[in-house]
DNA sequence: ATGGTCGTTGCATACATCGCAACGTGCCTG
DNA sequence: CAGGCACGTTGCGATGTATGCAACGACCAT
């Protein structure tokens, strides 16, 4: 809608893959390298990108500020935390938190118990939105013309043999987690990783996030990992009624 | 220097403080509400706000997914990460590894014993910069007449008694670093916790980061703390090698 | 019903942005 | 050492674009 500034936040994701020179910038931008050194300088004023001694832009550190902040407002992640940390205690596995927004499914959360140092390189990063058992859900609540407009748009990247393959089976697959009010993934995006995930709900009844429980099969079976269903859900309900205030905030009784 | 993407950009770090409608950003930009919806328009096409479901903007995700690939540009963290680990394993405290950039000097990494869940809430978070070890030594190796003009900008809120106080004393604590090679913090951002920390240096011998050890008062003393210094230099040193290519990535020989 | 608030649209004007061309600097080459 | 090349930078005039206005529509509360 705003020429100059589309064209200035076209320069970020264009950093993301690596530094770039200014005419390079410029090029793949197809503008004047004039033009594109003002919208890098005023990008460098506001921190977002960062100048390195060798001239070269790269992002900058303002990025990591902002993203820090855009989640501490996500209300959602600091009522659920606790609750995943104690499912995490009572099961030892993976615990992941996820939401929906703008057609992507990112996790905003994770509590794991035996990589600890691994955490950063996941939350923040969008997921396999085709395979995932939080996806399922998240997407499964949209109304019934986006959910198939979605599912069409979609790529279907076969990243094992049980990955969903087409659209007409991950509408299927919606379908089903919308009546069961649970999901899994059982082997879809890498071939020895199962999850079970529930719905966290608001006030309204939507879906709000999605949380999810992971393990590898040769810590326990798909089957084995099924029977923590139960707790899964208990705790996802219990994020939900925190959240949409139906239980008011008490030290846990 | 561009007028249009200044006031767009304006926008992000007003979102970070929280949710606001379209009048509240049109107020806070002195702009027409118009004007400040076709901004906001085109901040939301490139992902970087949302519109929740109140039509109130908000921060996006995609800021998430840019920080996160900026993250891995910065080999340096890369490189350095197994080294943390490492050294964490053998004296079980918390570890940082940090990075200057713009005035600011903010940890890029964390690996941490006790309490791995609450990593992210750091990581990217500017450091306390009056007091922190890694930011004297980041900050000592500046030439010297930027080194007085920032300690002039910096404010120097006492955190602690043990606080630096004020610019004077600041660059007396840089002085040391440089000499020293190496730089402490002992309670002067909280009071129970001290923290000991050596510099990493690239090829032509210029602070490129600097890493930390952290430990709170009821664990270790600070003299104890201070025995762990010749490994926390070692492991610098090690990182410093390999980033400036003189250690030829070797398996751990 | 009705006043108020808030987001949205179309439009004419003013102004900010754009590309151009020229300059400066550093680096490599002949 | 001179010359050429590549790159970042600056000033400027023309054009296109962003701006603020005013009017509209939706929604909520009174």
């Amino acid at each position: 809608m705003s020429q100059t500034v589309d064209r200035a936040l076209s320069i970020l994701p264009l950093l993301a893959e690596g530094p770039a020179d200014l005419g390079q910038v410029a090029d793949r931008l197809g503008v004047h390298k004039s033009t594109a050194l003002r919208l890098l300088r005023t990008l460098h004023q506001h921190g977002l990108v960062y100048r390195q001694s060798d001239q070269r832009y790269r992002l900058g550190a303002r990025l990591f500020a902002l993203a820090q902040e855009a989640m501490d407002n996500l209300d959602i992640r600091e009522i659920a935390h606790p609750h995943l940390v104690r499912l995490n205690e009572q099961c030892g596995h993976t615990v992941h938190l996820a939401v929906h927004e703008e057609n992507e499914v990112l996790y905003i959360d994770k509590v794991e118990s035996r990589y600890p140092v691994r955490m950063y390189s996941r939350i923040g990063r969008p997921v396999a939105i085709t395979v995932a058992a939080v996806a399922k859900l998240l997407l499964a609540d949209l109304p019934e013309p986006e959910r198939r407009a979605l599912a069409q748009k979609l790529d279907y990247p076969l990243y094992t043999a049980r990955s969903t393959p087409n659209a007409a089976a991950f509408l299927r697959e919606l379908e089903k987690a919308r009546h069961q009010g649970w999901a899994t993934d059982l082997g879809g995006h890498e071939e020895s990783i199962n999850c079970v995930a529930a719905p966290v709900r608001g006030a309204d009844g939507r879906v709000v996030a999605a949380m999810s429980v992971s393990a590898p099969n040769v810590v326990v079976t798909a089957d084995e990992l099924l029977t923590l269903l139960p707790l899964v859900r208990r705790t996802a309900d219990a994020i939900s009624g925190e959240y949409s205030g139906r239980t008011p905030v008490e030290e846990s009784v």
